[in-house]
DNA sequence: CCCAAGTCTGCGAAATCCGCAAACATCAAC
DNA sequence: GTTGATGTTTGCGGATTTCGCAGACTTGGG
């Protein structure tokens, strides 16, 4: 009934990306493909999910929910707040003096703040961050950012225009 | 049966928010607060969302399934590429001399970038990009960003590690 | 060999999704 | 005020999906 599904299924070898993965727990090829069908589409049916990887409807089930509990991925929507209509958006470059990480933690405790990432490049940290207005985005930047101790200097790029937004690392 | 429905609906007058969309698709509060429910979790079903919101289960799937066609939305599964362990990822700040928006253009239709923002300040151009490893990295930057035209230069800052990743403007 | 932990499968019940026709609201034209 | 066109909402079946659970399978010790 399911032969061509035992094929597929544990029939590559440990792939050398786990190996190569950081802190993170392990994914194999399967939740790899899983991921995929739900970066495409993050309400598909677990059934057809199931079809394209190879598993049942109640494994795809398992899978995703343990996924989502260990936090390698989130199902959300996503949109352009600009376009949605009220809000001002920035991208901001800080350098730190002392401990990054602890400047993140910070960074990353402010709702305003979306996204926060530590790099490497003429700024410690690159931080998304999302407004009311341009008064609300003056006193994030200039009052709230600039007053956590560790922040030195901070560069904005405020956004104009979203061209481009897509999820789809694994599909190429 | 359900009049506690009729009151929440269309009570408020349209909203400020509205007339400052730029142009985007008119979006009412009761779409906005759908939207607000799908980012806290992409696969909540209709009918929750529509006892929230005040609206029918056929009502919200409609809205939904607009929104999604128009664009203004996207229901997808979002992962740290780093943490699932195979790519090297990073911001890339881009300086242009001519038409900025057609070297976003160009840069938007590289599957590598993922996310394309026009801005202001001392970059035209955010990209943000995701690649297998370090060499494609240095291809990506060094030959197929730098080789568009009207690009006058970049600076790049590799992710060491995502601290922060939200999308959740709606709920504070 | 046996047990423990983890994963997958199959299945029945409950909940959800989906398409559709009718009701309703809005608004411009007459 | 009436009429009609347009767009949205509702309620309803039937098809589909989700959900919980028990049993089977695999793996890796002790």
């Amino acid at each position: 009934m399911h032969s061509d599904r035992v094929a597929s299924r544990s029939a590559e070898p440990k792939d050398s990306r786990e190996s190569r993965n950081g802190g993170g727990p392990h994914l194999d090829a399967v939740s790899l493909a899983i991921i995929e069908q739900l970066q495409e589409d993050g309400r598909r049916p677990y059934a057809a999910i199931g079809k394209a990887v190879g598993l049942s409807e109640a494994a795809v089930r398992q899978r995703v929910q343990k996924l989502l509990d260990q936090g390698v991925m989130q199902i959300v929507a996503v949109t352009d707040p600009l376009t949605v209509g009220f809000r001002r958006q920035a991208m901001v470059g800080v350098n730190v003096e002392g401990d990054v990480e602890s400047v993140a933690d910070a960074l990353s405790a402010m709702d305003e703040c979306e996204y926060v990432v530590m790099t490497a490049g003429s700024f410690d940290l690159m931080v998304e961050i999302v407004c009311e207005d341009d008064d609300h985005l003056l006193e994030v930047i200039n009052r709230r950012i600039r007053a956590v101790p560790g922040v030195r200097s901070t560069e904005s790029f405020v956004y104009l225009k979203l061209k481009k937004q897509t999820y789809m690392w694994g599909t190429r």
